[in-house]
DNA sequence: TATGAATGAGCGTTCATTCAT
DNA sequence: GATGAATGAACGCTCATTCAT
């Protein structure tokens, strides 16, 4: 059977070194011996460069979305649903700036295919449903659900890079603050 | 007397290549092509590649900064002001879409140094002198600048993204909405 | 287990192409095809084109030295010794035309490092203390060193040149004639 | 009419660049600088760079010869027209180091033809048929010219070098000393 | 299953040469 | 005559990928 170590050996050092150098900073050869494997190894784990990029894209993609959703269920009233899940996405970043820089590479990149981004959405879609009905109940401005996303994801994200670049100290205050901004933005 | 048009012809043709295919999936010898050039010629007017696209982010940096800050000047209220500049800015990324995405990749690349970072930061000194006076004077919430460009600037660049993208379509009245998120979220 | 098969076939090719065409006049990808590998397994074996000249370099020099020398050792007098080398010489360059070639091309080319001349003196040293010797003894004159490199292995090599060239026929008695030159020179 | 100072002006630029550069480390463009000539101006004169190289060659090898010959007609015995004769070479190498390992260069490099070296030759034809006449009184050995060329020529160059690297200093004395070397080598 | 030596297409770049001005 | 911008063939070198072991 095929051990699953390997795999991620080199996942894992596909992402240490792409969100260092970039994509076409990181030879195949550079990720093998990273990951300690040869370089034929990697091909009998992922079909080429691009393919193993985009399943390390897939996996981040995922690991962030159930980092996002942690405690998403659990009954409480929509702002604190909200409150969490912002706060969940810019931890989580913030925590894990080589997964934030390699997704916000693969991002602005030709990559990104339309159905690997449609199904990255799809794990959002909780956020997505309960969203719908924030704004028929009228807590929420009446917006385009992509509106929503940009004012969350895309902020926390890029508040998380200017804290890893050392231009602004997110304390716990500052990221209160800066949720505040955020409620009263999509706020009805 | 060596004309510009050939320096034109390339930082465009690179413009266009790049903002479709990516920084490596645009060989020299296509710029070269597509400017009707030759292949050395791009040498008589860039040092290398990278300094050909470093070269064009300048630029293209310059002519977003002077699109979103028209109209600045003229002295009306800082609300519209700030519609104004955050118009601007949706209105050029929609309507420059090679252009955006040419910076946004930019952006996120390994290319882009702290300096060029600054330096492109400088031609926007004129806002955020205002935006100080705005936070002083309590018409604003007292936010991180940072805070503030990444509610602006990253927020229309987004928005711009999903319209080109077909996503949302972002008519006058959805623009007006959507500033009026922008609003909601920075004023006091 | 890595082969010097491969290398040895590369420093051969190298040499056959450079000693008839030049450094400059030898692309890589020649030397790839004369040594039946691929244009980038040469850079397994070598760092670039600078590298793996330097090294066959190297590898001819050390040869010439041992040929030189051979016999060098076996106690006679000092004449004897002399002769031997002194003809080792002129023999190694007349039995090894394309070393001897791509060794003076090397040896008047900027390629040429202060180090490695250096590195090449040091394996004639047994030689440069047996003539200190002589010249102490008063066998021979007290000349720099430099002068006595010269007049054996410019003059050897020279006659070489002239003889590989068509120029003179250096039969085994023009050789033994030339050699009383030499020593005509050098004694005392 | 074509006047011959430009043409003089990348002469000299070449001989310049290239003994210290090497032939294919300088460009013909640095050429055209270095001259303070229009880079196609250098093909209104030369047919390209091998014809310009061998140009340079052509003339230095002249001006070596001329310096070489210097005093060898003014009637004095044998062994004097010799001394002056190779004094002359040692002297114009160490006053003209650029020239010398220009030459240098040339002569261990592909560029050379048969046909340029023969005719270089022919221009000390008067040394020649002086030497077969001091054959033939016996004063000095019965041997092949070249063999005299190397003892002479080869010898005071190789000297020269040294001298330029700063590895022996050529003291009026030691020249006078070497010179007896090259005597008691040729003398009957 | 794992390896890493070997490959060669394709890259960025240089530079001898041309030719419109 | 003189220029230097323009050219593109040719270079050294890289690296994703293959395949014999």
């Amino acid at each position: 059977m095929m051990s699953n170590d390997k795999r991620q050996d080199i996942l894992q050092a596909t992402l240490e070194l792409i969100s260092e150098h970039g994509f076409h900073g990181t030879p195949m050869s550079l990720i093998a011996d990273q990951a300690d494997v040869g370089a034929g190894t990697i091909y009998r784990y992922f079909e080429n460069k691009e393919n193993l990029i985009s399943e390390l894209f897939r996996e981040l993609k995922r690991d962030l979305s159930r980092a996002m959703l942690a405690g998403f269920d659990d009954g409480v009233v929509f702002v604190e649903k909200v409150r969490a899940l912002w706060l969940n996405t810019l931890n989580y970043c913030i925590q894990h700036p080589q997964e934030m820089l390699f997704l916000e590479q693969y991002h602005s990149s030709p990559y990104l295919t339309p159905e690997t981004e449609e199904e990255s959405m799809q794990m959002l879609a909780p956020i997505f449903a309960e969203l719908q009905t924030a704004i028929q109940t009228g807590m929420v401005k009446d917006l385009p659900l992509e509106i929503y996303f940009v004012l969350t994801y895309n902020f926390a994200v890029s508040l998380a890079k200017y804290h890893i670049a050392g231009k602004i100290a997110l304390s716990e205050e500052i990221k209160a603050q800066a949720f505040s901004v955020v409620w009263d933005a999509i706020k009805a």
